[in-house]
DNA sequence: CTGTTAGCGCCTTCAC
DNA sequence: GTGAAGGCGCTAACAG
């Protein structure tokens, strides 16, 4: 391994002074720093970046830490960060937590240990708390990413889930829907709570009464939705739904993916819409109506948010946006044929 | 900062003692132990990765370069990256390349830098040799992923893209299409040129002759297809396709927009089959014709290599596993009406 | 503008 | 079974 000394050494200079050239120090004369690095670049020297976060406590490395790569809302995100990160010399650091609190836990760890100089999370849900005040214990400065979490100040990047759903479920009730089942995610995650909240509230303000049978809760992850369609489908006709709002893209797929088991199609035997696109190119082969929020911007602000936090170039309230979804109306909310 | 002086001092032993808890070393009497684990729970500490890594120059991190995390072939890989590095205790970095040689080599010196264990690659293409040759050069271990590299030796996880290939233009040929389109990638990528050489023998093979004008080359990243396509609806009636097979998925969808544009409708004016499949969850909205590639045992399996690699276990010759994409039929080559 | 000294937190080596 | 000394590669602080 070539280190400052070899370099110094071939080019009669100091380990200091070399140390000066490779951090771009304005006080070293034009021709030793011309000196130095046609050394350094004669022996292909590269910094080692251990024996300088021994000392800058800094790694230049970020942790994202969401839910799971393979959903293509948090696909998107990944790519913004990335981005953005590239951009200001950082490098993403990438951990999939599967809605899991322990999993969680294990990389947090895990980060903390690697000295991170920042983390970018979707929490797992209110639970999270947990895992969060280690963070602020060690003063690792973080962002939340999508969900909120009481009692945790912090920048935080986040979705419109109400407005989201409030035009979802309008849309419903304009295609002549009056039964709609909510099949969220779970109440200790903010957006389900939002979600939640919204879709009673929509329900109401056009008076069509809320049902509690219609209303169910799984994984935000890949839980199967066999038994919520089932009993779903089971309802005595006069209260069983025509139209489906489930909370995230990967429910709405399970809640097809059951339907279809049970013989009903979407959108002829019953309408479905969801948060969150299903595909990583929107637009390509339209199906889900959606509201598909601007998820490479969660990550690309979020990442932002992060290294102004980081190197000191923040504002000191925390600031807190809400990027607002597109509502898009495609195939799985079709009029239904009278 | 919490240190092993802090613990040491606490508990009345060595920094020493206090190092050979944190490292599991059976050279200590179970009572010092227990008091020393007492006292580093106490204080939360965690051990100090730079530090360690100054001495070990282990870092416990692994790159993952990729070149489009959104390409959902590349999601899964990472997924499946993940997953293994979990289970090892090491953790991922993510960098994408975006099949740009430039952004390759930026990421290859940063993560040099950073001094990551090992590199699990999907290389932009020939011209990467000369940023392997750094990895080499510095005794990174590496595994290839996806594209081979001519002169480049190591581990590597490939696909089939010969008999995934030849499947798909038998498929296409079978249903009546004797006028076949090839959109490729880069020749510069191995893909590639083992897909157009399975084109060209597939035709020869089938009695169908060869016209080179159906042949075309483009990015297997986002570039829009419109040139391309307009090109080949231009041709004769005589020679025009009827269907097309685009080398991968970004190149399908690329196409199938550009088709759409000129107000061409797929599976109806013009069949389409490819490599890779353009969803995360297979299955769920069929419509693309494609030979689907076990990626997420690319991922996997890549960093099984890559770990047994770093830490000696594995075999001294390089091994090559090829995995074999399934060959799903879907709407997009649906036959054709006469 | 350049060099010297000391130390970041930990572990290897060698004593006891 | 435990501890002291020294050094991993680099840079802050000071000296010249």
């Amino acid at each position: 391994m070539v280190t400052i000394y070899d370099i110094a050494k071939r080019a009669n200079v100091s380990p200091m002074t070399v140390s000066r050239v490779i951090n771009n120090s304005k006080q070293i004369s034009e021709s030793t720093r011309q000196k130095v690095q046609a050394v350094i670049e004669e022996l292909g020297y590269i910094p080692n970046s251990a024996a300088r976060s021994l000392i800058s406590k800094k790694t230049k490395i970020l942790s994202l830490l969401i839910t799971d790569i393979t959903n293509p809302f948090f696909t998107r995100v990944a790519r913004g960060a990335e981005d953005k990160a590239k951009q200001f010399g950082y490098q993403i650091l990438l951990s999939n937590t599967d809605e899991d609190f322990k999993k969680e836990e294990d990389y947090i760890d895990m980060l903390l240990s690697t000295n991170v100089d920042g983390v970018l999370l979707a929490p797992t849900g209110d639970q999270s708390k947990k895992n969060i005040k280690k963070l602020i214990k060690r003063d690792i400065p973080f962002v939340l990413l999508d969900r909120e979490i009481e009692g945790i100040e912090s920048d935080i990047v986040l979705g419109d889930s109400y407005e989201g759903t409030r035009k979802l479920i309008e849309h419903l009730i304009q295609q002549g829907h009056k039964k709609i089942a909510l099949i969220n995610g779970p109440l200790s995650v903010s957006t389900a709570r939002e979600r939640h909240k919204s879709y009673i509230e929509t329900l109401k303000l056009s008076n069509l009464k809320v049902n509690h049978d219609l209303i169910s809760e799984i994984g935000y992850n890949k839980d199967d939705a066999d038994t919520i369609i089932k009993n779903l489908i089971s309802l005595p006709k006069f209260e069983r739904p025509t139209a489906i709002f489930a909370a995230n893209n990967f429910i709405a797929v399970n809640a097809i993916k059951a339907l279809r088991k049970f013989g009903y199609e979407v959108p002829k035997d019953m309408s479905i819409v969801c948060f969150e696109d299903f595909e990583p190119i929107t637009g390509f082969n339209p199906f889900l109506t959606a509201a598909i929020q601007p998820a490479y911007s969660f990550g690309y602000t979020g990442i932002q948010f992060l290294i102004e936090r980081i190197e000191g170039k923040a504002p000191k309230e925390y600031r807190k946006i809400v990027l607002s979804p597109e509502i898009v109306i495609r195939e799985s909310s079709r009029l239904i044929k009278k």
